[in-house]
DNA sequence: TCTGGGGTCCTAGGACCC
DNA sequence: TCTGGGGTCCTAGGACCC
């Protein structure tokens, strides 16, 4: 018999989470706000249906919602990056095969089931996940990722929270294909201009003509949901493509010393996140842009790009290079908004690939030197050690000012109960 | 006053080669 | 005067995701 996939998804994730914590939060809404504190990017049920959308500027959204009495918090990423794992953590236990797809979600692989013994293992492991964690979860069943994605919307509003979605399901003939995952305004528009509007009317649309006008992301939908998989699970990756790091000030800076900072700050990110999946970068660029909300100001988007002098990890090497890159586009004359890093042509970090003009005897010792660093970082919290070159904190570049406890992973922040 | 961050995949087009 | 055809590789940008 042929498996199910299926899609597990936190519901509300971060205001789930924020809640688990706090029970003052329980019967308010909620809205968590982005980096900076600048848009809204996660809402509690209440706030979704006050009409209050995703993404939006937080202060043009202000006396809304401290009309209806709104919790507003700073993303608190420590917090749900720990709750999350130990969502992820259950459900490997719960399924044979899972894809940690996002912060909140994982796509899992189910054989041997009948349709009801799986819907009702479903109701099971959501009702484990409650009490273990105390994030509602929904799970949505389907003989495809992307029935089993879609699956999970309608789970959400069931009273089970769990639903198997077969492709005779007669919602399918009412449901607009932009509720399909994968289909946004473009390729809506494009599926519209060959009167194409539902699901249904998707499925049964010409491949040809899905092919010609949506490519082959368009036909894989197509196949998916007519239950053909094109997608399977994707095993853990090691090997990123890119890592990039990069901020928005909270205010417009002209001051090359604070650029430097925030540049030798972002690099020494970049080479975390680098090692963390055991990959050394070959190249790195930087961008600073103005702020384009300001037109009266000067716009610019500068950037630099260039191999790194050996492919590397090393926090040192990324600073030194990051720093000589942003030296070689400032510009005095400018107010910038937003800084960033990116790594490129990522590899696995053994075998050392040596250079003949560099020398590479010291790699082992340094590469000692960062593992060291990140275990103390591990162990003791986030920038115990780091390098002199940003040692200066630069909190004060960046508006925080909403952030609750850290309740799982700092001592400090652990909730008492009398 | 105040507008996020970090990914992936696909495609088109240019450079280059035979 | 007449100026091919097809392949690969790389990159930038679009579209989409959370």
């Amino acid at each position: 018999m042929n498996p199910y996939y299926g899609l597990a998804d936190c519901n509300n994730f971060y205001a789930s989470c924020e809640r688990a914590f706090n029970p003052h939060l329980r019967n308010r809404p909620i809205a968590i706000l982005s980096n900076n504190d600048g848009c809204i990017v996660a809402r509690s049920n209440e706030l979704k249906s006050l009409d209050i959308p995703m993404g939006v500027p937080y202060w043009k959204h202000k006396h809304l919602l401290k009309k209806y009495n709104t919790a507003v918090l700073s993303s608190n990423y420590r917090l749900y990056g720990d709750m999350s794992n130990r969502v992820m953590e259950i459900l490997e236990d719960r399924f044979a095969d899972v894809e940690v797809y996002s912060i909140d979600e994982a796509f899992i692989r189910a054989n041997g089931f009948t349709d009801e013994g799986l819907e009702k293992y479903g109701e099971e492991v959501r009702s484990h996940l409650l009490q273990w964690t105390g994030l509602p979860v929904s799970l949505g069943f389907g003989r495809t990722k992307t029935l089993s994605k879609l699956a999970n919307k309608l789970a959400k509003k069931t009273p089970s929270g769990v639903c198997l979605l077969t492709t005779e399901h007669p919602i399918l003939d009412e449901l607009p294909i932009t509720k399909v995952w994968g289909i946004n305004k473009g390729l809506g528009r494009r599926l519209n201009a060959i009167g194409v509007y539902t699901i249904r009317q998707f499925m049964n649309a010409n491949q040809n003509a899905v092919r010609k006008r949506c490519g082959v992301v368009g036909l894989r939908l197509l196949l998916e949901l007519n239950g053909m998989p094109c997608h399977d699970l994707i095993a853990p990756r090691e090997t990123r493509k890119h890592i990039m790091v990069s901020r928005t000030f909270k205010s417009d800076l002209t001051g090359k010393k604070s650029l430097i900072e925030a540049v030798s700050k972002h690099a020494a990110r970049a080479g975390e996140k680098l090692r963390d999946c055991n990959q050394i970068a070959g190249g790195m660029s930087i961008f600073l842009r103005s702020n384009p909300y300001k037109s009266e100001l000067r716009q610019v988007r500068l950037s630099a790009a260039g191999a790194l002098p050996i492919a590397t990890s090393d926090t040192s090497v990324l600073i030194q290079v990051a720093q000589q890159m942003l030296h070689s586009i400032f510009d005095k004359s400018v107010a910038y908004k937003k800084l960033g890093v990116l790594l490129h042509d990522l590899r696995p970090r053994n075998p050392i690939q040596t250079n003949l003009f560099e020398p590479t005897s010291h790699i082992p010792r340094r590469n000692d030197l960062m593992d060291a660093m990140d275990a103390l970082n591990a162990k003791w919290g986030k920038g115990t050690l780091r390098m002199a070159s940003y040692a200066q904190d630069i909190h004060h570049l960046y508006r925080k000012e909403k952030q609750s406890p850290e309740y799982t992973t700092s001592w400090d922040d652990i909730l008492e109960v009398e």
